[in-house]
DNA sequence: ATTGAACGTGAGTGATAGCTCGTATTATAG
DNA sequence: CTATAATACGAGCTATCACTCACGTTCAAT
């Protein structure tokens, strides 16, 4: 795993534009066809109808391709799950994590079969800024969202709900894309059961709009 | 992908035992030390002390290798959800939901490293029998204990609910270990707040011990 | 003690795939 | 128009690795 020095060679004209997009998505439809065992650079760059040197002279080497496309995949999801969340703004709780859920989910849908091999079989490509990190942006407006919402959430670490939030409808989202479950579950379902897992979470020794009940202290303790 | 042709021959011998187990003891050091891109089979066969010659008698391939300590793996994490869930038996909804989860974590960090390579870098191995599947005995339990607690739990979908919960858990607990989150969040928090998020979801819309309330209808409409 | 099966060995083979480099073609600058 | 840089090419080098096979060793049974 190395994809240090990372664009050998920035394409200034836009023939070789077009030839690194070309590349690109020559190399999404393999792996996301076959897999990236069978990913070859010459397989990639026959494809791409391009020469294997042209490769090279704008990926260092072949971890670099599967790096540039999962910060591809990053970006489009970052992106739907940040219009989800502008769309929203000012929003009831369920409403903005409805948004969510849906964007995260539609965002795996667009490409299930890369989206299998980029997240789950090759999590570990471009550890810097891949996915957790990524989402930094979004952490931040999903912390303020419950800020916002604070007094009908019971989690109030913040951070902690933030986190179980995210990682809860990333995993589940994931879940219900990579393998999806057995027939009579739909993927609506799913969706659904997310929306009522995590508000669950949220709402959870919250009773509707009264006083907070002392069933905090079972909740996490602080270090 | 190819890991028909289970094992190659039977090891009948006991010395023949020590020397499969010895290359398995290898295959997981390497495998969870560098990864499966740097183990080769003459490796795995130098570090366990035999010859490659030995290894393929009872593995036909490489990937074999990597079946079988699937197969292991996933026994281990499947008895002590068993032992958990026998060791509840009876209790309380939040009893048993709170040993499942700390069963699941537990194996999960029996070898995390290892876990989080085959489980995170090649979750693809042996598809048949494994994870999702190995689970079949404990899904059917957990259904049951769901149904035991029918008038304490809001879904009313108990294959959607159970899916849901064991999903659930199985993506935290694999989230906190695989990539353990920001520095203030604790192994011990994550658990805490994965046992309410689960809670929280079951016990959505129910009203302690009352009539049922007709906020049902807000949740997953049946097919 | 003998024999045959089980077990173990490791140099070698064949194939694959990542990557280089000398060369040819096309674009831009002056 | 010329010069220089950018782009493109692709045969082939090199290294690695999964896997074989012909041969030696140890066990268990008669």
């Amino acid at each position: 795993m190395k994809q240090i020095e990372r664009p050998r060679k920035l394409p200034r004209q836009q023939r070789a534009q077009a030839t690194v997009e070309a590349i690109l998505d020559a190399a999404a439809r393999i792996l996301s066809g076959d897999g990236y065992a069978a990913m070859s650079t010459n397989r990639v760059a026959e494809l791409a109808g391009v020469s294997v040197g042209s490769l090279y002279q704008y990926f260092p080497n072949k971890d670099a391709l599967i790096t540039a496309l999962h910060e591809r995949h990053g970006r489009e999801i970052h992106e739907m799950l940040d219009v989800a969340l502008t769309a929203t703004a000012g929003g009831s709780l369920r409403e903005i994590i409805t948004a969510l859920v849906q964007a995260s989910l539609h965002g795996h849908l667009l490409d299930p079969q890369l989206h299998r091999v980029l997240e789950a079989e090759l999590p570990f490509f471009d550890p810097p800024k891949s996915e957790s990190d990524d989402h930094l942006g979004v952490h931040a407006r999903i912390r303020s969202v419950l800020e916002a919402h604070r007094e009908q959430i019971g989690p109030q670490d913040l951070d902690l709900a933030t986190y179980m939030l995210i990682t809860t409808v990333q995993a589940l989202v994931h879940a219900a894309v990579i393998d999806p479950p057995a027939a009579p579950l739909s993927t609506a379902q799913i969706e659904a059961a997310t929306i009522e897992m995590v508000l669950g979470y949220l709402g959870a020794g919250v009773p509707s709009t009264s006083v907070r009940t002392p069933t905090r202290d079972r909740h996490h303790a602080r270090l």
